[in-house]
DNA sequence: CTCCCTTGAGAAAACCTTTTCCCAAGTCGC
DNA sequence: GCGACTTGGGAAAAGGTTTTCTCAAGGGAG
């Protein structure tokens, strides 16, 4: 027989209809008892509910959506491929939405038109209620345009036109945070080793860097810009080390901040490699924070954070007001950085 | 006036029932000349299609979802919070199902069991079609049941109980393909550096390790056991050239076959801070293929790659086909792993 | 000229829930 | 004792689509 003492398998979910049925009510009244909305007598509400818990009735979110017009669904669009950056921030929208019962489709577009644009459509047909777009770098933009979709849509962690809403990381903020440490632990020499010049935040920190060391009254030397590899973190100290020096005074360095944790990397190998000691000679910061290699780094790499799951939490939070319907002025919200600090940086002079 | 020359900036989604309107016929109709169902004359259904198509019509997936008790939807349940594992993964499902119209909730459900108790019922209310589940390591397991839920569930990259339906990789024949492949370099002295005692991985590459040696005739040393982790590749160096060295010999390693690419890149600076040539003294190889470590290695490192992606294809096609009705066994299934030949592992001697 | 069959298309039910409107019975005030 | 109001609960529509059933018109066979 079908009947055995099992929990039941819930082969086909139960329906309002059924427990309506059981309680000996229409389905109106089930509804509105299980969701305290109607008028009708404590007995028959707590009956009602006491028929749901045990039958497992757990309302169909289509059926829901369709009525409410609302899905409770968002979309997370990525090229970040690797989830480097998309993982973290994904993990901070989800935090933000879960809560609400929202979910979230995560999709990544690669660099791929065609499938950037399969995938918007299926979430458009999913009657998602919004979209949260991200990208690897800051400007590096989705190969789709959100706007004009009908659904909210927010940017996190890259920046499209200015009248749309994005949520970023202040990386000149990030930078400062960083050449300040330095200043503070009584560096007078700090160097800036980064990414390509094509990438906006390079400028930005660059310039970053460059007003801390002016109010500071230390001299600056031309940032070397070059690729967010540990290769180009190596190559960077051969120029660093075996070039002009500052001002023409050939002093080196005794500090080099550098724009991600990879060039971080580099660097260290090779002052070791060059038996320069780190932090004692020449402090090392990093940027990205990115965990598993900011830990394996010998000595372990102090870095700048970019909270990005916060920034992800911020971004789902706005998303679900947008949804709401509360209005929101577009524009670009930048986020602090924080800095984590390891060994690769030094401690203060007198303690 | 609300009419302007844009291109209809989608307010409200077209419905079906307006198609129908506009083309003059009645809801019905118009459904079957979509999907291609029904009899009518070509002139109606090309007109009806014409009409769709100039009104932007895509149908709303929550009516069909609820019609058709099918939500074109899936969850990827993880507890992979970097998303190392799980991302490349994703690519895989997401690659497979996109085609068919399915979409992919992302639940990052780290190892707490409320928080996946918690999107396990979101995702049912959603009525996702089936769940993907996938951990850190093969055998790091969610912390919920996914058994007995009503709808498929599939395992990728980790193992439940034996009567489930579980994609992994051979890491046995991973690490034969390694090991094999110094053999066939000439390489005599072949070490194994590995993750911790308590992962069955750990194990299963081992095995194959010895067996491989054996096989060949070659001595075995005993594996060193430690951490997923740089440190521990540096540390074990210590032992490997500091120690007994083989079988009473004392002879030292020429190759080493790592558990993962970390432990691999701490062996090999290790190695160069001893003065040892990679690879022409001591060939390394390592595993997991993690292309942002593997290629920053100096030389870059051979590695065995698991075909995380194509694990996920199959596991999204297995749970297609599941969704579609067809059965399936259960058990454990096991997908080749690849060797990706970089320069960590040294040249055919006459090559 | 009938009868039957085919063709083309529409009506309606179904999926499941929510919400508005409605009604019957009871209660209160005067 | 009567009107007005409250209370408890149900009927029905709505949301957008698919599918089955139904039906009218037309065509061919006898």
């Amino acid at each position: 027989m079908a009947s055995d003492a099992q929990p039941a398998p819930a082969k086909q979910p139960v329906t309002l209809r059924e427990v309506a049925a059981l309680a000996g009510v229409s389905v109106a009244t089930a509804s509105k008892a299980l969701n305290g909305q109607g008028r009708m007598t404590a007995e028959t509400r707590t009956r009602i509910r006491e028929t749901a818990q045990r039958l497992g009735f757990r309302p169909n979110s289509l059926a829901q959506s369709l009525l409410r017009r609302r899905s409770f669904t968002v979309g997370l669009l990525t090229n970040d491929t690797y989830g480097r950056f998309s993982l973290p921030l994904m993990a901070g929208v989800s935090d933000a939405l879960v809560d609400a019962g929202v979910s979230v489709f995560l999709c990544n577009v690669e660099d791929d038109p065609r499938l950037a644009q399969l995938h918007v459509d299926a979430m458009l047909d999913k009657r998602v209620d919004g979209i949260i777009a991200t990208g690897k770098r800051i400007d590096r933009h989705l190969p789709v345009d959100l706007a004009n979709l009908g659904i909210p849509a927010i940017y996190a962690f890259t920046e499209p036109d200015p009248n749309a809403i994005a949520f970023v990381s202040d990386d000149a903020g990030g930078a400062r945070l960083a050449v300040e440490h330095f200043c503070r632990l009584g560096r007078r020499r700090i160097a800036h080793v980064s990414g390509p010049a094509s990438f906006a935040v390079v400028h930005a920190r660059a310039e970053a860097y460059r007003a801390v060391l002016a109010e500071n009254g230390l001299p600056v030397m031309e940032p070397l810009l070059g690729y967010w590899s540990e290769a180009w973190g190596h190559e960077a100290v051969k120029t660093l080390f075996d070039g002009e020096g500052f001002d023409g005074t050939r002093e080196k360095p005794d500090a080099v901040f550098c724009g991600n944790d990879q060039i971080a990397r580099g660097v260290i190998d090779a002052l070791r490699e060059r038996g320069i000691g780190v932090p004692d000679e020449v402090g090392v910061i990093g940027f990205d924070n990115w965990q598993i290699v900011a830990e394996a780094t010998r000595p372990p790499l102090t870095s700048v954070d970019m909270n990005l799951a916060a920034l992800g939490r911020e971004a789902g939070l706005a998303l679900l007001s947008l949804v709401g319907g509360e209005p929101a002025l577009p524009g670009i919200r930048k986020l602090p950085c924080r800095l984590v600090v390891r060994q690769s940086c030094g401690r203060p002079p007198d303690g």
